[in-house]
DNA sequence: ATAACATATCAATATAAGTTGATATGTTTG
DNA sequence: CAAACATATCAACTTATATTGATATGTTAT
């Protein structure tokens, strides 16, 4: 019961569901869903942490970034993220997913071996230090 | 997404997930439910509240009594609720179908004509003004 | 009509969850 | 190793939700 009281309270959230709607193509590291949705980094920080500790994302460690993706691995979870999906038009995420676009281009250039890089808000390190 | 919102929020409370596991097995009253959980009526009544405005449960009026039983009319809604049925085992449930039971054997008692009656917190109505 | 009753609703309060700015931790780069 | 960075965590604060006692509304029984 506790789990799923968990899993619902993390469901429970516009933030939440839209970091997973975010993630339905892949994995993101923070300073991604940072960028999408133009929030400051510790709310998104908590509120991936609600989805994880929920066991609907699961997190990696890469250097200094930290990727998230969705865990679907029961049926219950599977479901419910699917419906998640479902439920949320892709127009919603409109300008999240330019936002998100935009910062992944910019990141691509400055470091066009494809690694991931990140700034804080505001997508700042045109100055390239980062890679 | 406000409705998925909505349905999430009423299944993240305890009170709730147990209210519909109650419900399972057909409609009560609000006074069967407030004796089952021995809490005080305007709990019970806030949290119905919060489950109908989900549309997973749907009430229905007769004389002075309110009854309340599951809506599962649509696929999700009926996966959410098979979930909460399967997820909270009938262990849990013990001592509140023990109550619901002697409370409603008590109105059956005072009323053999079957009929619903009910009382305030305490099953005090051994009086059976009750009809 | 009056009394007993079932339920809803309200205002007050208590508790929980979300948000923010500041700071800490560990990582990579130069 | 110092600087820039990504993320986590904390304490203070704000907002939302739950709980309670009191009361209102409508129903049935006498």
């Amino acid at each position: 019961m506790k789990d799923m009281l968990t899993i619902f309270k993390a469901l429970s959230d516009e933030t939440r569901l839209r970091t997973l709607k975010l993630l339905e193509h892949g994995e993101l590291c923070v300073c991604d869903i940072v960028a999408a949705f133009d929030m400051i980094q510790p709310k998104v920080s908590f509120h991936l942490a609600a989805l994880k500790a929920a066991g609907l994302v699961r997190d990696r460690k890469e250097g200094k970034w930290m990727h998230y993706k969705l865990d679907d691995s029961d049926l219950f979870k599977r479901f419910l993220i699917m419906s998640v999906m479902e439920r949320i038009p892709e127009e919603t995420m409109k300008t999240d997913r330019e936002r998100l676009e935009g910062f992944l281009r910019n990141k691509a250039d400055v470091i066009p071996m494809a690694g991931r890089c990140c700034s804080g808000k505001g997508n700042k390190n045109k100055g390239g230090t980062c890679r």
